[in-house]
DNA sequence: TCAATTAGTCAAATTTTTATGACTATCTAC
DNA sequence: GTAGATAGTCATAAAAATTTGACTAATTGA
């Protein structure tokens, strides 16, 4: 008998908040918008991440539908992580959060 | 041999989103921007929450200089928490992340 | 066939966050 | 001086997030 609402979010701030929570979410999104971001890729650029942090950010944040999955056949078979539409409508917010501080 | 710089942080974004993170401070900031938050208030005002919870997030939004608190010495003596100047500048971020949804 | 690269998964351990319940302290009114 | 209201603290427990290390799977090149 509970969830009967979408969303019964007394914060409407909490929402996106709490889909930017987590230790390295925000450094991926940060790094998507200037490149493509993939897996191994980001495991380097995040000093002191490991695979299952990474991999479980990258999971939710393309269940959120903030980066979209791509698979590229190339030589040894890569993948990308790109900011979709959702995605770059984050920017403008990342930006007005940044200009806070 | 750590915490050389104030803010060795990659990602702007990150220092006001950690401090936005936790259970119940977004929905204690949404409060104390229509009205001065009280402690025995906000604990009837949050559904689910605890005192030690509320305390806490009382504290490090204090700490963090986003909330004032005031002893009011009235009959029962009361404690305000009321949004300070740097809380102020957070409503139109606040506004911009509402938004995004 | 064997090794390397890419991109993960899985179970378990550790760490951090949040919740519970008992207790403290100040003030006021009776 | 006792009871009620306010505003907490403290130790502990439980839950959630994060890390570790071993393992899997597809593809390529030697």
């Amino acid at each position: 008998m509970e969830n009967h609402s979408i969303d019964e979010n007394k914060c409407p701030a909490e929402t996106l908040l709490k889909q930017l929570s987590g230790k390295w979410k925000p450094q991926i999104i940060r790094i998507a918008v200037t490149e493509p971001v993939r897996f191994n890729t980001l495991l380097r650029q995040l000093e002191g991440s490991n695979k299952q942090s990474v991999a479980t950010a990258l999971k939710e944040l393309e269940e959120q539908q903030l980066l979209t999955k791509t698979v590229i056949k190339l030589k040894p078979l890569h993948i990308e992580y790109t900011l979709s539409e959702k995605g770059k409508a984050l920017i403008p917010v990342f930006r007005h959060i940044e200009d806070f501080s």
